[in-house]
DNA sequence: AAGGACTTAGAGATTACGTCA
DNA sequence: ACTGACGTAATCTCTAAGTCC
């Protein structure tokens, strides 16, 4: 998401820099504001962020730098330990473990619960290993002909998935798979589960996009209103300066690093009459208004002069 | 090498269900 | 008990990329 503002001269393209290619998605914020401003003669084209804050980006990636305690592979949950603790109720015992990833969510009037909260009737599950057995199509290739049945999933099995998309946030088959068979889930379960928290992890994404962007237009508002005021300032006093034909030229310098505009009369013009000089507030030596330092008039001129 | 048919994975939009106030 | 809002699982459609012929 870039957005460029260009203050001046419209009819220069404006230049975005990629700081970071291999980042161009929609959630690389390190997007860029530039402004142009200067004369022909010293053209400069900078990107700058317009605020010192740094760009937001939600922690909502697999690739985020924070520290991960225990990835996926070794989170072990007691009820996924080998034996006969990883049973299911009702008859239903590990060979039927395959069938997990063959499962039908359509049974609301369960006979049992699952370790991971789904609750699945045995009759499905009869159902899946009749088909598992006959080779004919499982449930996660048709809904057996029913309406589908949402599942809430459990919080250890949402937990489970999370830790997973924060190491990777889509799964290879085999991945897919895995996690399935770990989590008594359809393997189409896990693929939808990913799918739906990427889409949730963008629509995060975007809504702290926004409020970044909104932050920056309120930037800019206030610092196109300062160049406005400024520039009534200069104009008024070009016009004074009309009035008073013995005032020297005024000459309008920009600061080389922040940019800003500022006025001065030239260093011998500056100590001609005294009645000029304070009509105008412009007593030598005069300062650069600009906030982080006192960048005497001399001196940038000097610079400019030898660059 | 070029191009069409097919497969697959993912995004985006939408629907449908469960939960809660 | 009813209802509307909300979160989210599930579905549908489209597209891009890869593979095969």
């Amino acid at each position: 998401m870039e957005l460029a503002l260009s203050l001046g001269d419209p009819s220069k393209p404006f230049k975005f820099i990629d700081k970071n290619p291999t980042m161009s998605t929609s959630r690389d914020l390190g997007f860029c504001i530039g402004l142009r401003t200067g004369s022909p003669a010293q053209e400069v084209t900078q990107e700058r962020r317009v605020s010192s804050d740094p760009p937001l980006q939600l922690d909502l990636l697999p690739f985020s730098p924070v520290p991960r305690p225990t990835p996926p592979s070794q989170l072990r949950f007691p009820w996924l330990a080998d034996g006969p603790g990883n049973r299911f109720p009702g008859g239903v015992t590990e060979e039927v473990d395959e069938g997990a990833s063959l499962s039908s969510p359509n049974s609301t009037t369960s006979s049992f619960q699952m370790d991971f909260g789904i609750g699945r009737s045995k009759r499905d599950f009869d159902l899946e290993v009749e088909n598992e057995r006959t080779g004919s199509k499982t449930s996660d290739d048709e809904d057996n002909g029913l309406t589908r049945k949402k599942l809430r999933l459990s919080k250890e099995q949402s937990a489970f998935l999370e830790e997973s998309f924060k190491e990777h946030n889509t799964l290879n088959p085999k991945q897919k798979l895995g996690l399935a068979k770990q989590l008594n889930l359809r393997p189409r379960q896990v693929e939808v589960w990913f799918q739906n928290r990427r889409a949730r992890t963008k629509l995060k994404q975007t809504e702290v996009d926004c409020e970044y962007l909104k932050r920056c237009c309120e930037t800019l508002t206030e610092e196109n209103r300062r160049l406005q005021k400024e520039l009534q300032e200069l104009r008024a006093l070009k016009s004074s300066q009309s009035f008073y034909m013995q005032l020297p030229a005024t000459t309008l310098t920009m600061c080389p690093s922040c940019e800003r505009v500022a006025t001065s009369t030239s260093s011998s013009a500056a100590t001609t009459t005294a009645t000029t000089s304070s009509a105008l507030s412009l007593s030598k030596p005069r300062s650069y208004p600009f906030p982080h330092g006192s960048i005497h008039m001399s001196q940038v001129q000097a610079h400019q002069a030898t660059s």
